[in-house]
DNA sequence: CCGTATCCAAGGGGATACTG
DNA sequence: CAGTATCCCCTTGGATACGG
């Protein structure tokens, strides 16, 4: 008779805090955006500037969605031309800091990744190779008039 | 004069080692399948049906990217009915603590995060409020037949 | 059980032009 | 400078059916 409670597995779903915060903060851009703004408060064209390929409506976005969510502070100076501020608050730098570990995983660990795929990706390659070869054998092997 | 050297402003670009990197693994999916995996080897019927809201599909093409870049490993079993597992390699390891991270702060923040959305959108209905009662108020200091 | 193949609708996101 | 508005392509990903 079994007498040791079952382990509880874990189940992840939909209404989870884990999937409630990763479907907010998941993303490529916006991990980036936290990362660029650092401690420091940064204005719009400096963030546009700096990470590079973004696109503004995509800048303005991402923005947006972390302003929404409480972990970044708008500031809008009213001069000629217009001036905006961003800046992560309290609760975006308690967000800051496992957002670093993976920006400090990546630099440590992406080469080793990208060697990986590169193996992956070699051994694919050899596969279809291979099939090719075999299908050219085929070919050879059968006489002339039974080739399609 | 400025003797003081001035800081290296961090670029991020498109090809750098932070960048590379969270392209691969700064999605939603991703993360939960890391997360579920764990320690412990899993079937792939077993994640389908804890990562709750998966298609297969997706954990499919989710499992492939991992396996591509070195981080998930794939045992299949030749038996009927088929038997697949899947488990996290040592690459894989390194990864899952900065995402555990990224977990742990969603079950700490979440709510408060939340809690500052529904503020944010709170005063946006409070503004939209606002311009609608002036549109009506305009309308009433109109002379009746100047109303659209 | 563990996929793959195909179809298709929805929306993400770039390019461009315009504004306070 | 810091956006907003519009257009539009093209990817994403679900649904479904099928295969080993």
């Amino acid at each position: 008779m079994e007498t040791f409670k079952k382990v509880e597995e874990p189940i992840i779903r939909p209404d989870c805090r884990t999937r409630r915060g990763l479907e907010l903060i998941a993303d490529q851009w916006t991990m980036l955006v936290v990362v660029a703004l650092g401690e420091d408060t940064k204005r719009f064209s400096w963030l546009h500037a700096h990470i590079v390929g973004i696109s503004k409506k995509m800048l303005t976005q991402t923005l947006r969605g972390l302003e929404r969510n409480g972990l970044v502070k708008r500031v809008v100076y009213p001069v000629i031309p217009p001036m905006v501020e961003y800046s992560l608050t309290p609760l975006g730098r308690t967000l800051s800091k496992p957002i670093l570990a993976l920006r400090d995983w990546s630099e440590e660990y992406i080469e080793e990744v990208e060697q990986a795929r590169a193996e992956y990706d070699q051994q694919d390659r050899n596969s279809l190779q291979d099939e090719i070869i075999a299908l050219v054998q085929q070919r050879a092997d059968m006489p002339p008039n039974a080739r399609s």
